[in-house]
DNA sequence: CCTAATTAATTGTCAGACAATCTTATATTA
DNA sequence: TAATATAAGATTGTCTGACAATTAATTAGG
């Protein structure tokens, strides 16, 4: 009989404490990386075993989630990994324009406070790199990191987890979409045009590049096939 | 004296079926009405007994309030309502600035569909009425009503939900700040200009007039003393 | 092949247990 | 007396097992 209770605690890093953040994070994890698919149930019992936790916890995990938005809880009917309407996609994108575009104005003007020039000069440089330019899974890392780099350098912390939870549904596609030749390009243009801004501490460029770069990441996923939405 | 909570009742608010549910609602009425107060600890114990629960589906409640950023969750430490910060403040208000501003742009924009004009004047009416130009409550109740009513009128779903959550942990400040006779008179401007942009379906003149009703409420709310701070 | 009855799977909740951790009260020492 | 260590109590985190209610799957009947 396995009873594992206590997980081994790895000394110094900010790993999760409890069951519950351990579950929770598993789960965030697989929903990102696709491998528990949009639409998808989650039934208590596979996890359980999965994860070798009982069903208290587990439960405690999937509320979090819920409160996140990652999936949704239907009364009787369990636990699924949400989906996306086209329609929800471009709500979601109306509200993610504003956000994005207020974090870079907050960047721009931040950005010479601490060493924050140099971090998103980090950031930045990661994205032009040549891992990025060749690797489609390091080239997603780099933009995403990219992205919240200008949210944490904005210094409003509320912004930087919000936009987190709305980032994290559309995740999923940006691996169908993005790999074409042209759209790295445009993606590039946008990209300069908003580091450009932030370096130069411009605000209101920075937030309009920034609402430009969305708009067309958002014309980009409209443009998949239906089989993409729920 | 009972406690006058001054929270209304939603439309057509689906009642809560499950146990967890109802443990949710009862405490976000609770949190809003200020029954249960920023910084106070709720203990599994005691509202176990006063809900006549079990602490499972209690626990995975708490763990929803915690994603909707009602309370906070530290382990081994227990769930406490959420405090903020004056600079928690500024920053929630920043991203109601946009948001809000975005709802009041929606709104003007989609003002002639179904019933949407008249759904939207009822709600006006109801802030210029003689009831909440006298009670303090009633006004309170009328000023959320005509805010919620642009959202939704605005068609923007998600929205609707993030802005929900955004007011609720401010939702407190509102007792102690608005009832001046000078700010009455200021809000009603304010209130005034949005409500005219929004009938006259003028979508950057809403989103303008909106904007500036957030910041001065804010201004309102960051003028008063450290005490209504955690 | 479709509908209804039966069975299986799954969820929602409860109760009790116990170790780990945090908090408070008490005793000890400088 | 103040500071600190220690013990006692309170609270949380998790597990197990149980059972009714509901939903999903299967089989039987028309």
């Amino acid at each position: 009989m396995p009873t594992r209770t206590a997980v081994p605690k790895a000394a110094g890093e900010p790993k999760p404490v409890t069951t519950v953040e351990r579950i929770a994070d598993e789960l965030r994890r697989g929903i990102k990386s696709g491998r528990f698919a949009p639409g998808q149930r989650l039934i208590e019992a596979d996890l359980t075993r999965l994860l070798n936790v009982s069903r208290g916890p587990l439960r405690e995990a999937m509320a979090r989630l819920a409160g996140d938005g990652l999936v949704r809880i239907e009364p009787n009917r369990g636990v699924t990994v949400r989906t996306l309407t086209r329609e929800e996609v471009q709500s979601i994108a109306a509200i993610r324009e504003m956000l994005e575009g207020l974090a870079a104005r907050l960047a721009a003007e931040n950005i010479d406070r601490d060493g924050r020039r140099a971090e998103f000069r980090r950031a930045w440089q990661d994205m032009t790199s040549e891992r990025a330019r060749s690797d489609p899974g390091d080239y997603v890392d780099a933009n995403e990191r990219f992205h919240t780099t200008i949210v944490r350098i904005g210094g409003n912390a509320p912004l930087e987890q919000l936009l987190e939870q709305l980032r994290t549904p559309l995740f999923r596609f940006q691996f169908r979409s993005r790999f074409t030749m042209t759209n790295l390009a445009r993606g590039h243009q946008d990209h300069s045009a908003i580091a450009k801004a932030i370096l130069a501490g411009d605000a209101d460029a920075a937030e309009r590049a920034m609402r430009r770069h969305l708009r067309n990441s958002t014309k980009l996923i409209q443009s998949l096939p239906d089989e993409a939405f729920a």
